[in-house]
DNA sequence: GTGATTGCAAATCTTTTGCACTAAA
DNA sequence: TTTAGTGCAAAAGATTTGCAATCAC
């Protein structure tokens, strides 16, 4: 039975440390608002937004650098499925998503849930990063 | 054995009478460039250049209507893999591709050598408009 | 003629960048 | 200190929009 937990915000923590990125007021501020809770799929836009609700002084351009920076480490996924947008889920484990189109909500699908077969090989040696199966729906 | 075969011009052109789209100068030359080989991923900025480097007058701005008027009436796929920029696929049979990140080239599956399973249902009577499986690869 | 189509330039939107200022070690 | 990080405003890049001129029917 996979759980899917969400990555608590301690162990964002450690890793934040781990590579080597200090924990200043924005990042620490940032990853409470992304791993403190559920599993996420935000945008910038939307994390900037909900970084000011919360009386949370940051710029976008920051939002966006950590963003990134949380990216390289591991922490966070990029997700692509909207041209001009890029979505930042907090699961990283092997799973898939669900696209609402109308309303730009993401919603995941468990690995497990999906069984991918026969791949056919990338050319010349050339390694296989990582599939994405993106399941659109109308709503 | 699938054959995944490009869209014939001619075909081309009576799916544009079947959508109203009227054979302008500009929607023939570049439905020319689209349909009269093999299929061909492109963006609206790669178009554009074929299509000034062929003499055909066209705007970007006439691009970017074409590729979506003809995406609407089924012609063409259009492919997101990257924030930030479309890729329009001439080939709209059942199919998934290989992204190569570095260089930014799309490539075909064809759909019968991926197999996916147990795709869960979307919630409450939402039909799944459609599956896309990306293949990542570093190249 | 009449309405669809086009081109152009300006506007929009997301994301990135340059650089002076600030903060962590 | 010394180096990393931040904010701001400007820049960049892709796409869209408004509108007058042009074309297909």
């Amino acid at each position: 039975m996979t759980v899917m937990s969400h990555r608590p915000f301690s162990q964002a923590l450690d890793q934040l440390g781990a590579a080597g990125l200090r924990p200043t007021r924005q990042r620490l501020a940032l990853a409470k608002l992304l791993f403190d809770g559920c599993n996420r799929h935000l945008s910038a836009e939307q994390l900037h937004g909900e970084a000011l609700a919360s009386n949370i002084r940051v710029s976008l351009a920051t939002v966006y650098n950590t963003l990134h920076q949380f990216t390289a480490a591991g922490m966070l996924r990029e997700i692509i499925v909207d041209a001009g947008r890029s979505y930042f889920d907090t699961n990283t484990s092997d799973h898939h998503h669900f696209y609402y189109g109308k309303s730009g909500r993401l919603e995941d699908i468990p690995g497990h849930l999906v069984a991918l077969s026969k791949v056919p090989q990338a050319p010349a040696g050339m390694p296989i990063r990582r599939v994405d199966v993106i399941v659109r729906v109308d709503g």
